[in-house]
DNA sequence: CGGTATCCAGGAAGATACTG
DNA sequence: CAGTATCTTCCTGGATACCG
């Protein structure tokens, strides 16, 4: 979404650029992005992997309490968007170990934004769940 | 995600992370901030309001493609969290506003930072998809 | 105009069992 | 250790119809 535009109507109407930027097709691909950041384990892991890189079962502990499978379709997500890279061992027993790439750094950093932001602001989005549900 | 308080079933979505060791209580609260975030409306609604209030239907048409009821339910969450003010006016027809509150404009920041370097990075995203994709 | 009421498809999250 | 394979629940998003 272009962040400060105003949507035009349908997008295969045409294309005379109005005052302001607004291109459905950025919008619907940095919603892809919106989304993998509000899934329920990727923030969580990129977090995780900001302070070096960790073996899979490392990560799993540290988020205590994903089940297996949730955490390797998690981790295969960010790996496929190009933010965490999966690193095999051919020792025995195997060991994998999964790191953040520059891209995942990067993003790493918005996120902490949102994050704390979502911290200062905790109390009030509760309280305000909390008069409303009473209704 | 059903931000509904407090889910205690073990096969729900989003279900409770162990309230002990390693996983602050933030943590979780965090996420439902996050989870809203990565809807597939709110912040397409929430950066349209940046500008001022806006009424139901014009919302509708700015949105481009959203279900009537989609918007209904995307702005009730909004509402709910403190985001969002609907102000009914008693006309005929009804006239209904909605407007971003100060908590709303707060948060408007940090997701703009995100909705940036999502704009910035997409190519890179999607061209490690692709790659990822052909095996 | 601005909603509810239904119903549906798809997929996210999870539990559990098995494997190289 | 680091995964697959299966099966289940139920949430998200949407289509459609009706209502005050």
């Amino acid at each position: 979404m272009k962040l400060t535009a105003k949507s035009k109507g349908p997008s295969r109407a045409r294309a005379p650029v109005p005052d302001d930027v607004h291109v459905p097709g950025d919008c619907r691909r940095v919603s892809t992005v919106l989304a993998r950041v509000g899934e329920k384990w990727s923030v969580l892991v990129i977090m995780l992997l900001r302070r070096g890189p960790e073996r899979f079962n490392a990560i799993k502990r540290a988020t205590n309490g994903i089940a297996q499978q949730m955490l390797t379709r998690t981790l295969k997500g960010l790996e496929r968007d190009g933010l965490v890279t999966r690193t095999v061992f051919a020792t025995v027993p195997p060991q994998v170990e999964y790191a953040l790439t520059p891209l995942g750094h990067s993003l790493s950093g918005p996120v902490q934004a949102l994050g704390l932001w979502a911290l200062d602001h905790i109390p009030q989005i509760e309280r305000a769940r909390e008069r409303f549900d009473e209704e």
